[in-house]
RNA sequence: GGUGCCAUCGCCAAGCGGUAAGGCCGCAGCCUGCAAAGCUGCUAUCCCCGGUUCAAAUCCGGGUGGCACCUCCA
């Protein structure tokens, strides 16, 4: 498995910590509001690295945190009137809700801040008992960037020119201009706040991944030079929040948090990132409101995940199309059970996914596969050792990339209610009929009436089936 | 201002020094009562200019054009 690391930037081979083990630990949402696009797009990217590693033998431990406590979170409280838990817990389950859509397996491990106070705390004083972070005298506690003889590793990004720390707000007592914050003391009656050693306030934005991390994973599947084997999140988080864990956790615990760290494109709209500031955000709700989940993973997993992603409408309709095709052979194939997977298949698609995740190349050895049993079923309907098989490739795409496993008649008529069902029988029974009574005219009127309905019908050696168009 | 990423057929998108995968769209054919579906065939020399090499879309230098990060962000 070769998977690029963004701190060497470039592909090395995946060598886990322990051996046939991968932890992964990917940056989850800050829930404060709807999941968008993003978020769909690297949960789905990071799931797809779990399945291929579990497909190459690894034992997968995922872990993806919730940042429930967050200034924006707090925002959300006084907007609302609501609890910060009333609203969290919403957008969690909103969250959880929309990735099972998307066919995104839900992590093993799935920390919150609030869960996590604990772990935070101790990190903090570690941190302070070593002076690599310092309490200043309105509470805060801020982490000592200078400390940190590697600080600038992760991003590349940290260079003394004064223009850029011009930019950054200084605050009274800090050391140094990059010094961030680890705690955030209470400032008058503000409610959400907890007790600490140092000082009554709430925890600062990197410091909760790292603790988590440390209190979920570093102990059953760390060693002493690493906490975890891979870390993940997008792009957008490697500058300065994974900079700032990988300090934090570096300094506390003496040791590296993450042997790798991937991080995936943006989603964009007409070319430019999504983000609420330039109010072009595309909500996955909204998304899967008009979309079926399982073509919306199809889609936003087709382009690599290092790639920023353009997201339009003509080109999810595209890839629409090309999931349709391994469906319509899935039609021609089911019912039945499936034999063994096509040695030649199955090492196409894992050698594929062993680069990186190579999509692009994977689902072209699926279009490959799709073409060719089509054509032998096209002279060879009855073959059943090409059905069996044929249903196992399948079967292994499921399990591999995440789709395929639908009922194909399922898939080709979902959103269709019993009522429209039924009509579309009835028409359908009515066009045979005419047809056998050579009646051209009355079928094709049928037709075109299943059509004004939405309805495409073919007519294959089995009799007529139908599709929503 | 600093730091990166990217530029391949009408559209999406692989390629990682050895002579351009795949899909959508389009065209032609087979099949079909006609369609649809399926199958077959056809459709690019890789933003520009230099250089390295027997050989470059792939490496180097210089342009041009997009995008991102440096501030909350997947």
């Amino acid at each position: 498995m070769q998977i690029y690391d963004s701190v060497q930037k470039k592909k090395v081979p995946f060598e886990p910590i322990r051996k046939g083990e991968a932890s992964i630990y990917v940056c989850g949402p800050t829930v404060y509001d709807d999941a968008h696009l993003g978020h769909a797009r690297s949960a789905l990217a990071f799931d797809l690295l779990a399945r291929t590693l579990k497909a190459l033998g690894y034992k997968v431990t995922m872990g993806k945190n919730f940042t429930d406590i967050d200034d924006k979170i707090i925002k959300k409280v006084e907007e609302t009137g609501k609890s910060l838990e009333e609203i969290t817990t919403h957008y969690i389950a909103r969250y959880l809700e929309e990735m099972d859509a998307l066919g995104v397996a839900r992590a093993d491990i799935e920390p919150k801040a609030t869960e996590s106070l604990d772990a935070i705390e101790q990190m903090i004083e570690k941190l302070i008992e070593k002076d690599a972070a310092y309490l200043v005298s309105n509470g805060d506690v801020y982490f000592d960037t200078s400390k940190d003889a590697h600080y600038g590793d992760i991003s590349h990004q940290v260079g003394e020119d004064e223009e850029n720390q011009s930019r950054i707000e200084h605050t009274v007592g800090k050391r140094n201009p990059k010094d961030f914050a680890l705690w955030k003391a209470c400032k008058g009656d503000e409610d959400i706040c907890f007790d600490t050693a140092f000082s009554r306030g709430r925890p600062g934005w990197h410091i909760e991944c790292s603790a988590m991390i440390e209190k979920h994973f570093a102990k059953e599947h760390g060693n002493e030079q690493y906490s975890i084997d891979i870390h993940g999140g997008g792009a957008d988080l490697l500058f300065p929040h994974h900079e700032n864990e990988a300090a934090q956790s570096r300094c506390a615990t003496g040791h590296e948090l993450a042997r790798y760290w991937m991080h995936n494109g943006f989603v964009q709209i007409g070319g430019e990132k999504m983000s609420k500031s330039l109010g072009n955000s595309f909500f996955l709700k909204d998304a899967l409101s008009v979309y079926d989940g399982e073509i919306l993973r199809y889609y936003l997993n087709s382009v690599h995940y290092r790639n920023n992603f353009n997201f339009n409408e003509e080109d999810l309709l595209a890839a629409k199309k090309r999931l349709d095709r391994l469906y319509r052979l899935k039609k021609r194939i089911v019912p039945g059970k499936g034999s063994a997977v096509n040695k030649a298949f199955k090492e196409a698609l894992l050698e594929a996914m062993s680069d990186d995740l190579n999509v692009s190349i994977a689902l072209s050895v699926i279009d490959e596969m799709v073409a060719k049993a089509n054509e032998e079923l096209d002279s060879n309907p009855k073959n059943k050792a090409l059905k069996k098989e044929t249903i196992a490739n399948i079967e292994f795409i499921e399990t591999l990339l995440g789709f395929g496993g639908k009922e194909p008649y399922a898939y080709f008529q979902i959103g269709i209610d019993e009522a429209l069902k039924t009509k579309i029988e009835t028409l359908l029974s009515e066009r045979s009929e005419a047809k056998k009574a050579k009646d051209f005219e009355r079928s094709d009127a049928i037709r075109d009436e299943l059509t004004a309905l939405g309805i495409a019908i073919m007519d294959t050696a089995e009799g007529t089936v139908w599709e929503k168009a």
